[in-house]
DNA sequence: TGCGAACATCGCAAAAAGCGATTTAATTTG
DNA sequence: CAAATTAAATCGCTTTTTGCGATGTTCGCA
């Protein structure tokens, strides 16, 4: 059995249909069409039902599906470990949170860049939901996300941990004057944020639900927005810089209950760590110790 | 990466050389040495040292080599389970002592064959070190061997429960009198026989060691050489059928610490067990009730 | 009944694989 | 020290496979 036919059959499968298939594997649909056939004949089963429609799995094609993707990991591996020999180089792409990034990444990745100038670093942002997602898709390699994480295919380490503050604009001089205004918005990074649940976890303790939300892209715009108080977020403490501290926008402390967020490093359990991966890692402990 | 020249990679790891691999593929040398270069080229690394004495490792090729035993066991696993639909079919392929055939296994694979026809039946005999080698080969779906079995890689369910005993001529009461004879002799089924171990145990606990032993193919021609008085032999009481017991050999009974021993099924964890092998699973629960 | 959307088939050209002979390199042996 | 040996690399050739584009076929639907 082929393992390139065993991937037009995935690709035929996840997209349900041939020509869709051809498209996404540069190549054309006859192609496409003789490898599935081929494979089928190798088998001695139908893998799908042709229809008008496309293509749909049969019985035998769906017990072989788990397979496919399978091998096609497994290659993948085998070429990396093959390469890989033990001196961190190549691409490492990981993922993390917008506020890990600004907050706990620049002197990582700074110092990691320089200890380890092969290495090709490539750090994409996202919310929690959306990283994982990526991390399962073996898109990242890892990513820091808003802890706790239990899924059975990741390994999560805790990496940081944060004490999330209310903020306000500096006129409140408590949480409670804080959340009086009846007009009260809730700015928030992006919809699916981790700090938008707790945020409104926080808030329906006080009572205080179904309030109207301001998106905004960058923590900049964020900050402006809180101190022009349009709203209250939810930021971890240390992240507010001198540049907006007390003058522009006013910390309410809250209690640690509320307030400590961990942040954790996931992975795919079954996905080999590259070397680079690892002295990255042992960056962020190192970095923990101090 | 192509799987094929993976498996060719592999065959020329296992071998030590590029020619032995090609004999063993079924093909010519510089179709080897093309694979192989043609893997390290997609690789970018030296998989073998070579030199006049063949091919050897390198560090990469090292670390490549499990991937490549995995990718095809796991090609073959895929093919098997897309083929198998759950109706047992095809050829099951299975191991048992000696004993343990000729004991338990007829009535069980008679009944086995009748109610599955669709499934051609191998029974490979041999013992249970053999056996054993054989599974973690792939080349046995599972094996009836002589527990308890621990293992990493193999799973092995308790099967049959035998009790041993002393075979002497009948001219002995006791198994003190049979043991007197000075030129008394080990008459065992063959070199590495589980039973012959335990044999030897029971000997020594009654302190006689170092004895003679006698070799024998067959069932038979050990149950006619201690009926010839030519020596002593351990094997499941209820082996002896009524044309033996009694008038031509002797069993003596051991006490069930020293007698009991049990036959168990071992087959690899990461084997995926085809609908043939559960069926037959089943069939020997089924027969363990009654 | 013709149209559209899908897979199947066909013929051809290009690429790759496979083979056997030969070359190269490194030892071992006489 | 040269010849023989052994194993891998290379080469030229033939055969096979792949990939492509065009065409054919099927089936549901307007």
């Amino acid at each position: 059995m082929d393992a390139r036919d065993l991937a037009t059959f995935e690709a035929v499968a996840r997209l349900g249909g041939m020509g869709r298939a051809a498209r996404e594997l540069n190549t054309v649909q006859s192609n496409v069409t003789q490898r599935v056939r081929r494979l089928e004949a190798a088998l001695g089963v139908a893998l799908f039902e042709r229809s008008r429609a496309g293509a749909r799995l049969t019985p035998a094609g769906e017990r072989l599906m788990p397979y496919a993707t399978r091998v096609d990991a497994l290659l993948d591996e085998a070429s990396r470990a093959a390469r890989d020999d033990g001196a961190p180089r190549g691409t490492l792409t990981i993922g993390s949170l917008e506020t890990t990034a600004a907050l706990r990444l620049s002197p990582l990745l700074a110092s990691y860049a320089h200890a380890h100038s092969g290495v090709d670093l490539v750090l994409r942002t996202g919310t929690t939901a959306e990283l994982i997602e990526r991390v399962l898709n073996r898109e990242l390699e890892g990513a820091f996300v808003c802890g706790p994480v239990v899924h059975p295919q990741l390994a999560a380490v805790p990496s940081f941990e944060e004490e999330l503050a209310l903020l306000s604009a500096p006129n409140y001089s408590s949480v409670a004057a804080a959340l009086q205004r009846p007009d009260l918005r809730l700015v928030i990074l992006r919809a699916g944020c981790s700090y938008r649940q707790r945020l409104e976890e926080v808030l329906a303790r006080r009572g205080i639900v179904g309030l109207r939300r301001l998106e905004f892209g960058t923590l900049e715009a964020i900050l402006g927005a809180v101190a022009a108080d349009l709203g209250v977020t939810l930021l971890p403490r240390t992240l507010i810089g001198p540049a907006w501290r007390g003058a522009r926008v006013r910390a309410h402390q809250l209690k640690p209950s509320e307030a400590r967020v961990q942040t954790v490093f996931v992975r795919r359990r079954d996905m080999l760590p590259s070397s680079a991966l690892l002295a990255f890692q042992s960056h962020v402990t190192k970095q923990q110790r101090r």
